[in-house]
DNA sequence: ATGGTCGGCAACCGA
């Protein structure tokens, strides 16, 4: 069987549900993560996907900030959420799908909302920064996130890292930059490394191709500029990794009324 | 070199 998995960072659930129904419609992934859904669990609009299609869901949101969601056409068996850092920030939620699904192994999957990060790439002056690289480290040290059993792994979300020289349009100029430093670059590498995983987007597109999954709000004209960067991502297990059957970026959707900065991320598994 | 724009929620914070 064929699962497609879809993440973004929709920048309030709310707000642009009619835009989450307008991808659904076209492109059917069989489970989509959210992140900065902004949104606590109780208004989440559970009726708008479950006429979707959608009628399975995992809620970790919270009033005003961050808030992560995953909702599914395919039925799942356990939920669950992590912290990191001691904050009850809402940046995790995870699933597993069963082999009642017709797989031929459970499948886990962690959806992500890694800190921005704040402006200033410096841990002593910015406790945004120092937030970000503790929560990597801490992502790393999670055995959690080590996958090595029999089951599949999938770990999707915003990371808000792009990690190689390509992930930014200028790889000079975005040194000194939040989410380029070649710090928090390397603790991202390291979380992939340890865990084993696979970068899906880089597996399919050699490192000297630009690749984009995200562009400022704050562009005059965000397509002319095309100064984006690869903060978005789908990382799968080794058992996953030759049966990635196809992979886009829905750029488009950056141009569509009212936009999120980010856009939809997709990827396909024969299971 | 600097400031540029969003969303939530009601003054700024976070991105």
């Amino acid at each position: 069987m064929r699962l497609t998995f879809t993440t973004w960072n929709i920048n309030s659930v709310r707000l642009r549900i009619d835009l989450v129904a307008r991808f659904l419609k076209a492109a059917r992934p069989d489970v989509l993560c959210l992140q900065e859904t902004k949104c606590p669990d109780d208004a989440f609009p559970l009726k708008r996907f479950k006429r979707l299609g959608y009628e399975h869901v995992a809620l970790n949101g919270q009033k005003g900030y961050h808030g992560v969601a995953i909702v599914s056409r395919v039925p799942f068996e356990t939920t669950g959420i992590r912290t990191f850092c001691d904050k009850v920030d809402s940046r995790h939620v995870s699933v597993e799908f069963g082999t009642g699904a017709g797989l031929d192994a459970p499948l886990v999957l962690h959806n992500f909302y890694v800190p921005a990060g704040g402006d200033v790439p410096d841990p002593a002056f910015n406790p945004k920064f120092a937030h970000k690289l503790a929560f990597l480290d801490e992502m790393k040290a999670c055995t959690a996130l080590h996958p090595q059993n029999g089951a599949h792994h999938m770990l999707v979300g915003d990371l808000n890292v792009a990690p190689h020289e390509h992930d930014v349009w200028s790889h000079r100029q975005m040194l000194k930059v939040v989410s380029h430093t070649p710090i928090e670059c390397e603790k991202l590498l390291d979380v992939q490394a340890i865990g084993g995983w696979r970068d899906v987007a880089r597996e399919r597109i050699p490192l000297s191709e630009k690749v984009y999954t995200w562009w400022s709000y704050r562009a005059a004209d965000w397509a002319a500029a095309n100064r984006g960067r690869r903060l978005d991502h789908i990382w799968v297990s080794p058992s996953l990794s030759a049966r990635v059957s196809d992979f886009r970026i829905t750029q488009a959707a950056r141009g569509w009324e009212r936009p999120s900065d980010h856009v939809p991320v997709t990827a396909s598994l024969e299971l």
